[in-house]
DNA sequence: CTATAACTCCGACTGTCAATCGGTATTTCA
DNA sequence: TGAAATACCGATTGACAGTCGGAGTTATAG
């Protein structure tokens, strides 16, 4: 019995999200030129990928003139959050500090802007749940 | 062409490595009994696991008498580090600003002093780097 | 109003990887 | 030295992403 409920990402379905995440909706026909011809896939595959995409929730689509447009309906920090939080579960169990220790480890390595721009993200937070 | 380089742990991995977090080192055979038998899986289960988690350099093994014992060679902060760290090239494509988003977001969700924690953190370092 | 072009959807196949375990080789110790 | 314990190899299964062909459906031109 191999249940997975982590939430899995193949290579081609990022590069459809991370192309999504900065562009407008797209219709198969319009991805597949900029991410599937380079790549020489057919434009089934990528219909595949938007599709699978969309039974998980990730894409939203609506229909113009016979195609479907998709357009991300999570972006990436939720995405992103969202899969620390498997990994919180997964290997940390429950136990914070170790999260927290990880967080501190990356954000050890940041730049000064990078570091300046967390400070404020922190600091909209704080005031966010003062209001609240 | 499937260049999944990024690491991937099964559910049986992650118990093993769990359990290893938090005890000495094991052989297969007292492995199997606290997480093997309440699965009802065979010794040989464990083992196969063990020599994959050793493969992958996540566990170090020295022989006692005819049996390996093995030790959890990164702790959980390592190992959060690096996934969060693949989950950073995935999704975030090198941008920072979601990945910091996606922390603030995660640590204020955990208790109230956390977030002030990360925040001193980032203080110290900056003062740090005033310094040097 | 119909034929064709465009698009969707389903199913099949492949490759990868974790899980699983049997069988064989090897090692230890009585 | 032989039996018991252990390691190692290989086969099988199941899940899932990637891949695409073909059948069905819809839209638009003529």
């Amino acid at each position: 019995m191999l249940t997975h409920s982590t939430l899995r990402l193949g290579q081609l379905e990022l590069a459809v999200l991370n192309y999504l995440w900065s562009h407008e909706a797209c219709d198969a026909k319009s991805l597949h030129l900029v991410i599937g011809a380079e790549r020489g896939i057919s434009v089934n595959t990528i219909q595949s990928t938007l599709e699978r995409l969309f039974k998980k929730d990730l894409l939203s689509r609506t229909k113009v003139s016979h195609a479907y447009r998709y357009k991300a309906e999570v972006d990436r920090t939720q995405l992103l959050t969202r899969r620390i939080d498997d990994l919180t579960s997964e290997i940390a169990e429950g136990q914070t500090n170790s999260v927290l220790a990880a967080f501190v480890e990356i954000t050890a390595r940041l730049d000064d802007s990078s570091l300046a721009q967390l400070e404020q993200l922190i600091a909209q937070r704080k005031n966010k749940d003062e209001i609240t």
